[in-house]
DNA sequence: TGTCTCATTTTTTTT
DNA sequence: AAATGAGACA
C-alpha cells in the first residue's frame, strides 16, 4: 500500500491494526489527524464502504479539514459518503429522523446559550427564587454537568451527590429547576446543546429497533480528541460500536482541558477497561516544534499526577529557548508584544500568519487588539462576537425558528416587539400567562386572543393577531419557495429590514449590511446545496447555522493576520511563532480551580498553549494588570517555575523582576469583592514571606455622580489626555484628568448627544 | 409603552 | 471597563 509508506512505524501500525478497539494515544504534533485520515483511506481500500463509517470530531472545523484531506487521498465522490462531524451534528442528524420516537418534532429547534439563559430567568422568576442566589449562570452550569454526566431530572432529584454540591452552593431547589427547565424545553419543541447527546443515548437505548439499525450500519467507529468526551458521549460510542467494537478513539490525555464542560478524563484513561481486548498504541515522536520546545513542554506536564506516561521527543532542530519576560503592567506587555512583532516581522520576515498570540481569557484581547491596530498589523481574533451573535442577525434567525417550530418561545420572545409593533414587556407577560395556563403556545395565543387572553385590550389583541398572521403568512411561503426567496420574504414581511434602513445612524448601516451579508451567505448555502443536488430549504440552514461555532466562520479571507484567541480555542492549531501572555497567579492559572485536579487541567491547558509553537515561543506576564476597573498585582504563575530552567531564556525588555518565589495567597471566595491591592514596589521587595498588605494606595471605586456641564469637559480636553474609542452603543471619549485622579467617560451618540457620563477615580493616596 | 438616567455587578475556558 | 437592571418619567 503505496500511501501508508507516508508513515513512521508507529502511525502505520496504528493505521493497520482494525481488528478491533483500539486507542491511541498521541502525543502533540505527532501525526494524529494524519493517523486518522489514513486510517479512514486505509479502511476504504480494505473494502469498508464509506457510508458505513462514522467519524466523530470535536470541532466542525476538525471534521471539514479531515474529509478534505480524505478527498486528496481517495477522491471526492467516495469521501462525501462518510459519517463525519462533530457529536452534536451527527446527533441532530439522527434526532431529526427520530424525533417523534423521544417525543419531538423534526422542526425542533436548537436552543443556543442565551435561548437557555433566557429560559433560566424566567424559571428563576416564576419559582420565586432570589436570582441573587440562584445565578443563572450557576443553573446552567449544574443543569449541564447533569446532562453531559446522563443524569436526568428524576435521577438527579434521588442523587445524593448532587444533592450535596448544590447544598454547599446553597442551590437545594436544583431539581425543580432542572425539572421545569427540561419541561419548558420539551414543551417548546427545542433542545439545548447537551440534550442532543442526552437523547440520542436515550433514543439508541430505548428502541432496540433503531439501535441495531445504526450498530449495524457502522462498521467502524473513529472518534477524535477523545480526552475531551463526557460521560454521555462515552456511552454514545459504545452504543455505536457494539457488539463489534470496532471502535478507534484518539487522543492525548495530557491536553485534556474540557472537564468544565463535563468532560472526563477517565473515558481516555479507562478506555482498556471499557473494551476489553482493546489494544494501545503510542505516537511518541513530535513533528511540530524543536526539541527544545517540546523538553520546555515535557518538563511543565511532569508535575502532573494523573496521567499517561509517555516520551514525547523531537529531532527537529534544537532551536531557541522559550523567553520569558514581565511587564509592570498589562500596558507594557501588549505593547511590548506588538513591537516584538513589528520585529519579527520586519527584521526576520516572519509572516503575520505566523503568529500567534494566546490569552487564558477572551477578556485579554482588547490590550492587544489595541496596540497592533495602532501599528496597522493586520489581525484576528477568534472568539468575540461572531457574525452569528450580533443580535439582528439572531433576530433574523428568530424569525426562521419561529416560523419553522410555533412552539419556539424563546424565539418569539425576540422578536414579537422587534421591529416595535408596540408589544410591550406587560403584554407579553399576560400572553406567557394565559399560554401556560391553557397549555398552548404562546404564537397560538396571538392567534386566538378573544379565546385566551380575553383580558387584554382590544388594540393590544389586534396587534398581537397582526403578529400570528404574518408568521402564518410566512409560514406558507416557508414551504414554497427555496431558503434564499424566503429570507427576502422574512426580510419584507416582518419590517426587519424596512427598519434598518430608515436608521441612518452608523450602527443602523452597520444594521443593514449584517442583513445582507446573512442574504448572501444563505444566497451561498442554496447555490451550493443545488449544485449537489440536496435540499436548500430555510430549514437545513437553521440546522447548519445552529450547530455553528465562531471559529467555522470566515474561510474566504485569506490576507495574513496575526491571530489571537484564547488557548482553548487554539486546540489543534499550530503557529511558528507563539506568545502565550498574562501568566500570572490569579490569571493563569485561573483563580477559581481550587482543587489540585484541577491546577493539573490548568497546567495540561499551559501545556496546549506552549506545544502550539513550532519555533519559538514567548511567555509573558504582568506585575499589575487592570480587571474590572480595578488594579490588581499578581506574582507570576507559579507555572513558570514548573518548567525546566535550561529551556528558558529571560527577556530583557525590563528590568528582570522575577521575585524569590514566594507562594502567592490565593484570594478566597469570600474576599473576592475585596481584591488585594498591592503596590508594585512591595511586589519588587517581597522576600520569602508573604508581604503584608499596606494599603498605602486605595482604588476608589466610583465617585459620586456629578453633573458635568459642556463647559468643564471642554475646559478639560486643553491639554489632557483624550482618547477615542468605539464600541457597542457609540462614542467614548475618555477625559483623564491626572492631577485630581479622575477619568471620565462621556458617552455620545451617533447625533453627538451625550447619553451617558460615568466618573471613575483612579488611585487615590491616603 | 417606551425612553432616559442612574446604580450595581462582574468567577475563565465552549460544543 | 462594560453590561445589565431598576426606577422615574413622558
Amino acid at each position: 500500500m503505496s500511501f501508508l509508506d507516508e508513515l513512521n512505524e508507529s502511525q502505520r501500525a496504528a493505521v493497520e491494526y482494525n481488528d478491533g478497539a483500539q486507542l491511541i494515544v498521541a502525543g502533540a504534533g505527532s501525526g494524529k489527524t494524519r493517523v486518522l485520515t489514513y486510517k479512514i483511506a486505509y479502511l476504504l481500500t480494505q473494502g469498508v464502504s464509506a457510508g458505513h463509517i462514522l467519524a466523530l470530531t470535536f470541532t466542525n472545523k476538525a471534521a471539514r479539514e479531515m474529509k478534505q484531506r480524505i478527498c486528496h487521498l481517495v477522491g471526492e465522490d467516495v469521501a462525501r459518503y462518510i459519517w463525519m462531524g462533530t457529536f452534536h451534528s451527527i446527533c441532530a442528524r439522527i434526532l431529526r429522523k427520530h424525533a417523534a420516537a423521544i417525543g419531538f418534532t423534526r422542526d425542533y429547534t436548537i436552543y443556543d446559550a442565551s435561548d437557555q439563559k433566557s429560559l433560566v430567568k424566567k424559571i428563576i422568576k416564576d419559582l420565586k427564587l432570589d436570582d441573587k442566589i440562584y445565578k443563572p449562570g450557576t443553573i446552567i452550569d449544574r443543569i449541564s454537568t447533569a446532562k453531559s454526566a446522563f443524569v436526568s431530572p428524576e435521577e438527579y432529584a434521588q442523587s445524593k451527590q448532587f444533592a450535596q454540591a448544590d447544598s454547599v452552593m446553597n442551590i437545594g431547589r436544583m431539581p425543580q429547576i432542572y425539572a421545569e427547565y427540561d419541561k419548558r424545553l420539551h414543551g417548546s419543541n427545542a433542545m439545548d446543546f447537551d440534550d442532543l447527546l442526552m437523547y440520542t443515548v436515550i433514543l439508541l437505548q430505548n428502541n432496540a429497533d433503531i439501535r441495531e439499525q445504526y450498530q449495524s450500519w457502522f462498521w467502524y467507529v473513529l472518534v477524535d480528541e477523545y480526552q475531551d468526551t463526557n460521560r454521555t458521549q462515552y456511552l454514545l460510542v459504545k452504543l455505536f460500536a457494539e457488539p463489534q467494537n470496532k471502535v478507534c478513539v484518539v487522543g492525548d490525555d495530557a491536553q485534556s482541558i474540557y472537564s468544565f464542560r463535563g468532560a472526563t478524563i477517565e473515558n481516555i484513561l479507562g478506555f482498556q477497561q471499557a473494551y476489553a481486548d482493546a489494544r494501545l498504541f503510542k505516537l511518541e515522536r513530535n513533528y511540530r516544534s524543536t526539541q527544545t520546545i517540546v523538553n520546555a513542554a515535557n518538563s511543565l506536564i511532569y508535575k502532573n499526577k494523573a496521567q499517561i506516561r509517555k516520551n514525547v521527543y523531537s529531532e527537529k532542530e534544537v532551536g531557541d529557548k522559550v523567553r520569558v519576560t514581565g511587564y509592570d503592567t498589562d500596558r507594557e506587555e501588549s505593547h511590548a508584544v506588538a513591537q516584538q512583532i513589528v520585529m519579527l516581522h520586519n527584521l526576520e520576515h516572519r509572516n503575520y500568519e505566523d503568529i500567534a498570540i494566546l490569552y487564558r481569557t477572551n477578556a485579554q484581547s482588547r490590550s492587544f487588539e489595541d496596540e497592533i491596530r495602532k501599528r496597522n498589523i493586520p489581525y484576528r481574533i477568534y472568539g468575540g462576537l461572531s457574525f452569528y451573535g450580533r443580535k439582528e442577525i439572531k433576530d433574523a434567525i428568530a424569525y426562521f425558528r419561529l416560523v419553522a417550530n410555533e412552539r419556539d418561545n424563546e424565539a418569539l420572545d425576540r422578536i414579537i416587539n422587534m421591529p416595535k409593533r408596540g408589544i410591550g414587556d406587560t403584554t407579553v407577560d399576560k400572553l406567557r400567562e394565559a399560554a401556560a395556563m391553557a397549555g398552548q403556545p404562546i404564537l397560538a395565543v396571538c392567534r386566538e386572543p378573544e379565546r385566551f387572553a380575553p383580558l387584554l385590550q382590544a388594540g393590544t389583541r389586534k396587534k398581537v393577531q397582526a403578529f400570528a398572521q404574518m408568521i402564518d403568512e410566512l409560514h406558507t411561503l416557508m414551504q414554497e419557495k427555496d431558503a434564499y426567496e424566503y429570507t427576502q420574504a422574512v426580510y419584507e414581511r416582518s419590517g426587519l429590514m424596512a427598519d434598518a434602513v430608515t436608521d441612518y445612524s452608523p450602527e443602523g448601516i452597520d444594521r443593514r449590511g449584517n442583513l445582507e451579508e446573512l442574504l448572501s451567505a444563505i444566497h451561498q448555502f442554496v447555490t451550493d446545496r443545488k449544485a449537489q443536488d440536496e435540499d436548500a430549504h430555510i430549514n437545513d440552514f437553521l440546522n447548519e447555522v445552529s450547530l455553528l461555532t465562531d471559529q467555522d466562520e470566515r474561510l474566504d479571507d485569506r490576507t495574513p493576520r496575526v491571530t489571537m484567541m484564547t488557548v482553548h480555542a487554539a486546540k489543534g492549531l499550530e503557529f511558528p511563532v507563539v506568545f502565550v501572555v498574562g501568566l500570572e497567579e490569579n490569571l493563569f492559572p485561573s483563580p477559581f480551580c481550587e482543587t489540585e485536579k484541577e491546577m493539573e487541567e490548568e497546567r495540561r491547558l499551559l501545556y496546549v498553549a506552549i506545544t502550539r509553537a513550532e519555533q519559538q515561543c514567548f511567555i509573558t506576564y504582568a506585575n499589575q494588570r487592570w480587571k474590572n476597573g480595578q488594579p490588581t498585582f499578581n506574582a507570576p504563575s507559579r507555572f513558570i517555575r514548573d518548567i525546566d530552567p535550561q529551556y528558558i531564556t529571560r527577556g530583557s525588555s525590563v528590568p528582570t523582576m522575577m521575585p524569590p518565589w514566594i507562594e502567592q495567597p490565593r484570594t478566597p471566595r469570600t474576599m473576592m469583592s475585596h481584591p488585594t491591592t498591592r503596590p508594585t514596589e512591595q511586589l519588587r521587595q517581597a522576600t520569602v514571606t508573604p508581604p503584608a498588605r499596606p494599603a498605602t494606595l486605595k482604588a476608589v471605586k466610583q465617585l459620586p455622580k456629578q453633573p458635568m456641564p459642556d463647559a468643564v469637559i471642554s475646559e478639560w480636553k486643553e491639554g489632557d489626555r483624550i482618547a477615542h474609542k468605539v464600541f457597542g452603543k457609540g462614542t467614548v471619549k475618555c477625559v483623564y484628568k491626572e492631577n485630581d485622579n479622575e477619568k471620565i467617560d462621556i458617552v455620545f451618540d451617533d447625533k453627538g448627544k451625550k447619553t451617558l457620563l460615568l466618573t471613575y477615580a483612579k488611585l487615590e493616596r491616603i
